[in-house]
DNA sequence: AAAGCGCTTTAAAGCCGACC
DNA sequence: GGTCGGCTTTAAAGCGCTTT
């Protein structure tokens, strides 16, 4: 690894924000290329500007940072002590563990999600070996159609793909999965037949699951993300620059005006609680001042 | 050109022993 | 018992290469 890391400015964002709002997330080169965010982007190639995109919508589905996890930890257990965090933590990936791998995968057939107990534990480690069984593909099944066959099948979250890739990349670290040309056979299949006749064995022991996968309700859906490209499009190239560069500079006078609610609030350290607060106080302001398409957009700020 | 994947870097958090 | 500092672990973020 030779370059050193070049971490992304706000400017940076809000250009590659407003690239995609213009332009269609995918359009990496054709941002790059627009002389309105070529200016900001310039040190970016346009597989800097998917990775990022790539996090930020993972941000957007939830997938908070540390920080955000932290909190809210802190929120439900406050200052777990030495010896407490433990317990505390445990708690909370059983929780956890019940909702990332049992609550988003629910049969698709006009029932809802919520359609009883005995089919709300369903384990996305199961799902994918009855993928893998029931498409019979010589040398394995890939990715793609794991994914066709368990969303054709079940109601998937919208970041299920990225979901499903960590856990067929754990089961092939595991040995439950042969990986070979991106394709992806059962190791052990008896031991999967076993555990359909008696489906109280566990499948595997508990896992450490990511605080971020059971938010994807929250802030930024995909809906709104459609609707607002929806808006674009309807409008003429000049009005959808002139937005654009509105929401840059939109974006990048909010940023500032956080920064400025930071310091304030940093000032104030000698109350923590006050702090808070105060920077929640500082925040609702924020969204209260920005349109509509601006709150889209400052959802994670 | 875009997407996918795997790796490294980095920073934060946790752990633990030494010291007062 | 409390705290300080060093070490380890973990996950986000970024980069490079490969595949589609």
């Amino acid at each position: 690894m030779g370059a050193p890391k070049q971490k992304w400015t706000p400017e940076e964002e809000a250009a590659l924000k407003a690239g995609v709002l213009k332009h269609g997330p995918g359009k990496w080169r054709t941002i790059l290329k627009d002389p309105q965010f070529s200016g900001v982007l310039y040190l970016r190639s346009n597989v800097d500007l998917k990775d990022k995109w790539r996090n930020m919508s993972v941000m957007a589905n939830g997938w908070g940072s540390r920080e955000r996890a932290r909190l809210a930890l802190k929120r439900m257990h406050p200052a777990p002590k030495h010896g407490e965090s433990s317990m505390a933590l445990s708690a909370l990936s059983q929780s956890e563990d019940e909702i990332v791998d049992a609550r988003p995968l629910a049969p698709s057939g006009g029932s809802s999600p919520n359609d009883g107990p005995k089919r709300s534990i369903m384990r996305l480690d199961n799902l994918i070996m009855e993928a893998i069984n029931n498409l019979r593909e010589p040398g394995g099944s890939n990715k793609t159609s794991i994914a066709a066959y368990i969303e054709d099948q079940y109601w998937a979250p919208p970041n299920f793909k990225r979901i499903l890739s960590a856990k067929l990349k754990h089961l092939a670290a595991t040995g439950k999965l042969i990986k070979m040309k991106r394709k992806y056979k059962i190791a052990a299949p008896s031991t999967l037949s076993e555990r359909r006749r008696n489906p109280s064995i566990p499948v595997e022991g508990r896992q450490r699951i990511s605080p971020r996968i059971d938010r994807d309700d929250i802030s930024l859906t995909k809906s709104q993300i459609d609707l607002e490209l929806a808006k674009m499009r309807s409008m003429t190239p000049q009005e959808a620059a002139a937005a654009a560069a509105q929401a840059v500079a939109e974006a990048e006078a909010a940023m500032a005006e956080a920064e400025e609610a930071a310091r304030e609030a940093e000032a104030a350290e000698a109350d923590a609680e006050a702090a808070q607060a105060f920077a929640e106080a500082a925040l609702k302001t924020l969204k209260g001042r920005n349109t509509p398409r601006m709150n889209v957009q400052m959802v994670h700020v």
